[in-house]
DNA sequence: CCGGATCCAGAGGGATACTG
DNA sequence: CAGTATCCCTCTGGATCCGG
């Protein structure tokens, strides 16, 4: 018999590009710039420091939940600074990190491309649901 | 009574920002961009046409289905386009338009990023695990 | 005030079988 | 060869309650 099946060879590819992707530098920053809060957190915080009270009020869309994640795993990457400061109620400041600034332009970059092309995309999704060929 | 609960207040905040971000541009090619196929799609076709079961077994991780539905995305957005040859046994062949290879240099970039800054976030990363503060 | 823990629903992604 | 249709399962994201 074979030493793999065709099924268990496949399956054995896509955890070999799973494991990848977990490595690849590009798709981890892909996977945290896509992350649906992320860019507004960033967003908010260009400007200066906020609270923790502060940014949920500014991104009121998200529960309290996915901002604590997202501030979480930004602080873990360096990209921002947590800053607790032990009044009584408890205070808690973020602020974006130089590293965190260097990833601004590449979000601008993003923006830019968007704007710029999104005419044409919404265009060919024209083309294509009218059934367009050519 | 009040107009609207706290929750439900909430819940239309989060809804209308829903709208929004599928309304943004920037966001509506950061979803593009991160979706898991579409690097490896663009890249394999960065170079010149290639036929489906082509693409299948240089992408080798993906399921048919993914691959299909990467496909007729990417070909929806008009950021690559699908040729059918109706010959005996079909033959279709994908290839990258203009538009989709305006979208190569952004990839390059976070690329490029990534590549630089992957080290500082891993470093972080291992601070922030080990526990350090400061 | 800040956020951890738990539970739950819905979308995304995959295996398999079938069609032109 | 190049898909389409179906079922299933994991994983993300949100509500809610509880603790420091």
């Amino acid at each position: 018999m074979a030493t793999l099946s065709a099924a268990q060879l496949r399956e054995r590819q896509r955890d070999e590009y799973n494991a990848f992707l977990a490595q690849c530098p590009g798709h981890q920053l892909l996977a945290t710039l896509s992350d649906k809060w992320v860019t507004l957190v960033l967003a908010a915080l260009a400007d200066g420091p906020r609270r923790y009270s502060d940014l949920s009020r500014t991104i009121s869309g998200a529960s309290q939940k996915m901002l604590t994640q997202t501030l979480r795993k930004l602080e873990r990457d360096g990209l921002l600074a947590r800053t607790v400061t032990p009044s009584v109620p408890v205070r808690v400041d973020y602020e974006i990190t130089a590293l965190g600034r260097t990833l601004l332009p590449i979000q601008q970059a993003i923006k830019h491309w968007a704007e710029t092309h999104i005419e044409q995309v919404h265009r060919a999704r024209a083309a294509y649901d009218r059934g367009d060929a050519g």
